[in-house]
DNA sequence: CCGATGCTTCGTCCGGGACCGTAGTGTTGC
DNA sequence: GCAACACTACGGTCCCGGACGAAGCATCGG
């Protein structure tokens, strides 16, 4: 019996940490989040939080993915959800309005926000599917990354006031920021724009107010003016528009 | 948030301590030890033991039953079952052989072990009720404890050798070991006979070699001849006692 | 090339808790 | 009555592990 005992209480150990619970509540709703975000939220400094989080991961409790810079880390898998739920049935607590406001905001986030300084989650998917399929972006070279803009992608930038040139020429030195890349999206597994043009492009959506930042969330919000200007530039039936948006699971 | 954070952490810590995750382990089947059966399970001193009981009971996970100068644990209720599994399932442990043999262990602690020197689980039980039911012991005055036997079960166990008229006799002080009383039973919630005239049938049962105690357990078996034997002295049928002894859930 | 940012690793400090020895309480049995 | 037993309460020691500061990698941007 002594073969396996440890394991349990090792792995009950590592949910004891008031902040470890912290953080693997945070992470209840199936998102992932960075270590800076996991750090304010357990309400400790990202150098405990970072140890933390590499025992949770060594623990098994946790998954890792890395994208650029960033660490994204959520919940191994659906085990360990229920494993926490029981506990805090245990404890007391109920899982259901707070699961449904964390639902909710999940929901958002997968509709539409922002990474980095570009539009990210289903509506920047469905945004750069459309651009391929278009024919308004081409792969470059072997990269399987960077893209370049076609006539027809130059049109349509520039029916947005969007000067593809100009971007593309950048900085005089050549080597700076990326012009047009795919950026992995998180929750929806597939590639949104990224790189200067991806930058210039939700940055215009801000300034015709067809995109409005919330507060404290990445995710932003459509508005009526955005869903009818997207539909029309993009060439998207307003219910390809509905369907990015809609809160579904 | 931080409001009810801190009692998952408290929860998941109090499992988190290897001793006491090896107590809640031993009580996962569903039976109540005592804190020295405990002590020994855990691998460390009964004072030690008695401070984590103290701390699993005040976080509710354990549940206590006062019987004389033993003190019963086990766990508070289902859901303390369920959030051990899944944690014993995250920490990559196989319930299924382990929890079978414990529950075999526990079907045959609770068919038949001994309680002190006398003898308890169901077998116990049904011998208990039958001597009530024949009419061979009957309650003496109102301390709903105390039992006499009548002539009936004078024969009875006279036929057994035990001669009732000396033990109820004792030792010339009177005040002494009581003679004859009921016993609650733990796991069928049922009295079985104690007292000294429990003691000796329990000898009795052991000296014929109808009963045989098991290595490292109060378990105790029925033989062949020990189930032959309880038919005919307390007229009880075979069906009777096989179902006593069946290791039905 | 340099600086900024995100995160990890290392080193140190320190507080909580696990452990045992001894002593105390309550129950049982002679 | 007293001794035995099961368990609890208290005091002291020790060590694990969580906390932050400073430094080290890696990536992104100019």
């Amino acid at each position: 019996m002594s073969s396996n005992d440890p394991h349990v209480a090792k792995i009950a150990a590592l949910i004891g940490d008031p902040a470890r619970a912290n953080i693997l509540k945070a992470l209840m709703d199936g998102r992932a989040r960075t270590a800076k975000e996991l750090a304010h939220i357990a309400g400790v400094s990202p150098q405990t939080t970072s140890g933390h989080l590499a025992k949770l991961s060594e623990g098994g409790l946790l998954g890792l993915a890395k994208q650029g810079r960033h660490r994204y880390y959520h919940l191994a898998n659906a085990q360990v959800a229920v494993a926490i739920e029981s506990l805090m049935a245990l404890a007391g607590e109920r899982p259901l309005p707070k699961h449904h406001h964390h639902t909710r905001v999940a929901g958002a986030l997968r509709a539409a926000r922002t990474c980095y300084d570009h539009i990210a989650g289903r509506l920047g998917v469905c945004l750069f599917d459309q651009l391929v399929a278009r024919g308004c972006l081409l792969p470059a070279g072997q990269s399987e990354e960077d893209f370049v803009v076609t006539s027809a992608g130059r049109r349509l930038f520039a029916a947005l006031q969007i000067d593809v040139d100009a971007l593309a020429r950048g900085k005089p030195g050549g080597g700076k920021r990326r012009f047009a890349r795919a950026c992995l999206d998180w929750s929806e597994r597939s590639p949104h724009l990224a790189g200067s043009l991806g930058a210039a492009l939700a940055e215009r959506c801000f300034d015709l107010g067809w995109l409005e930042r919330r507060r404290d969330s990445r995710a932003v919000t459509l508005t009526g003016a955005g869903a009818a200007g997207l539909a029309r530039h993009f060439d998207l039936t307003p219910d390809q528009i509905a369907a990015a948006m809609a809160e579904t699971h």
